[in-house]
DNA sequence: GCATATTTGTCCGTATGTATA
DNA sequence: GTATACATACGGACAAATATG
C-alpha cells in the first residue's frame, strides 16, 4: 500500500479517462458494482471515489439508473466585447436566436439612466432565447434609445442579431462598459422557457454596451440557465 | 422512518446545535462513537452527518484529536484579497475575512491540472469565509502549490492576506489569467453556512491567479451568496 | 398500467492502519 | 510506550428510484 488511500488512485484514473474522452459528456460510467470488480476493490471505495468526483460537478449519479458523465457547461466569454454567435462558434456550439417579442415603448426609469435618456423617451425591446445546440441557455432582453436606431426592430426581425441589427443602423462597433452578475432562483415562467426544474439556480447579468465615445446604446438584462453556461473573463474558457 | 436519509436528521440536529451555541467555535464535538451512542445509530452514519458538515467547512476532523467546531471568528480583519478588500471599502463596507482551515495535502486531479502540477504534488489549501459588516457573504478554497511556496500557511496564518503571503514567499505580483461563473443552489449545510434559506441560490467563481511569466499560482474557488452579492465587471473593476 | 430486474442510496458490522494525546 | 480517535477498506443487507419487458 502506497501512502496515498486507494480510493484516489480510482478518482485520478476515472478522471482522467472522462478528460481523454473515453467517457464522453452524458455518457454512463460503468455500474459500481463492475467498476468496484475492475479495479478490484470493495463497491464503497469505488462510492469513495466516485463521490470525490460528483463534489467537483465532474459527474452526476442518478439513483436506478446510473452514473453520468456531466455536460460540460458552455463557456460564454463576458469581457469588453461581448458577442453572442461568436461566443458560442467559438466554443464549437451552434448558436440560435428566437424572437420571443418585439416592441416599442417608453423607457422605464432604471432603462432610462442606463441609457441616459431623458424620461419618457421611447426605447425598442428585444426578447429573445438563446440556445446552445438546440438547448435553451438564456433568456435575453435588451433595450436600445429608439430615437437613435429608428430602424432597429425592422433589422433584429431579419437577422436576430444584436450586432448585425447595429451595424444596418450606422453602429459598425461597440463595446460593453460594465456589466452586473447576480445569482437568484428561476420564476416558474422562467423555468418553463429555458426548460429548468422550478427553483433552479439563475445567472442574471445586467449590462450596458457603449459606443466608441462612450454614449450608451444598449441596456441588456440577461438569465442565463446556471448549469448550462459558464460565464468566463480572460483569454480563454 | 420519514423519507430523508437517517444521517441528514443528525446533521441538522447538529447544525442547530452549533448554530445555538450549544458547541461554540473551537469546542471538540462528541467523539463519533458518543455521537452514534446518543442517536441511537452506528457510527458511520455519524460519519455520514460528520461528512456532510465538513464538506462546507462547519467542522474540522483531525486524526487521533477529534472533531472541532471551526467557525471561530478571526481577530485580524486586516489583510485580505485585493479585490475584496477594494470593492468592498469603495462600496462603504467593513470587509473581514475568517479563517476556517489550513492544511497541506496531495492535489486532486482538476487542482493538478489547473496549477499544472505533477500528479501527486502537494497543495497548501486556505479555506475561509468572507464578510460584509460581518455578515458571511463568501466562502472561499484556494489552493496554493506547496512546493513553490513552502511558507504559504504559515505567512496566511498570519496575515489572512494571499497578497501578503505571496510576498512572504518572494512574489510580489500576480494576476488574475481567467475566472469562469457558474450559478447553483445552496446545499443544505452551504446554505446554512452562509445563512441562507435552503436551496437559496449561489454564485460560484473558478479562477487562476499567475505570476508575471504566466505560472500558475493560485487556484481559487468561491461560492457567494447570490443575493447578497454582484460580481461587476467593467469601469477600473 | 404493471411486474421485475437493475442500479444507486443508506445502514450496519468488522477489521486494520495511522496520527494524536 | 500506551491509549484514544479518526481514516480506510471490506463485506453484507435492504430500501428507493429507475429502466425494461
Amino acid at each position: 500500500m502506497g501512502r496515498s488511500p486507494l480510493w484516489t488512485a480510482i478518482r485520478d484514473r476515472l478522471s482522467e479517462e472522462i478528460a481523454d474522452g473515453h467517457y464522453a459528456p452524458g455518457d454512463k460510467l460503468p455500474t459500481e458494482a463492475k467498476l468496484a470488480e475492475r479495479f478490484g476493490v470493495n463497491r464503497h471505495t469505488v462510492r469513495r471515489a466516485l463521490a470525490d468526483l460528483a463534489e467537483t460537478g465532474t459527474i452526476h449519479a442518478r439513483r436506478g439508473a446510473g452514473v453520468f458523465v456531466r455536460h460540460r457547461p458552455t463557456p460564454y466569454p463576458i469581457g469588453r466585447r461581448v458577442r453572442f454567435h461568436q461566443n458560442l462558434t467559438a466554443a464549437g456550439r451552434v448558436p440560435e436566436k428566437r424572437i420571443l417579442h418585439l416592441e416599442t415603448r417608453a423607457a422605464g426609469p432604471d432603462e432610462a439612466e442606463a441609457l441616459s435618456l431623458d424620461d419618457g423617451a421611447e426605447v425598442h425591446v428585444y426578447e429573445g432565447l438563446s440556445l446552445s445546440d438546440g438547448a435553451p441557455i438564456a433568456l435575453f432582453r435588451s433595450v436600445f434609445p429608439a430615437a437613435r436606431f429608428p430602424q432597429m426592430l425592422r433589422a433584429l426581425q431579419a437577422t436576430q442579431s444584436v450586432t448585425q441589427a447595429f451595424k444596418a443602423n450606422g453602429l459598425d462597433d461597440y463595446t460593453r462598459a460594465r456589466t452586473t452578475i447576480t445569482a437568484k432562483t428561476a420564476s416558474p415562467t422562467l423555468a418553463t422557457h429555458l426548460h429548468l426544474p422550478g427553483g433552479a439556480a439563475i445567472l442574471r447579468t445586467v449590462g450596458v454596451n457603449v459606443d466608441a465615445a462612450g454614449r450608451p446604446v444598449e441596456y441588456g438584462r440577461t438569465w442565463f440557465a446556471g448549469d448550462r453556461v459558464a460565464l468566463t473573463l480572460g483569454e480563454d474558457g
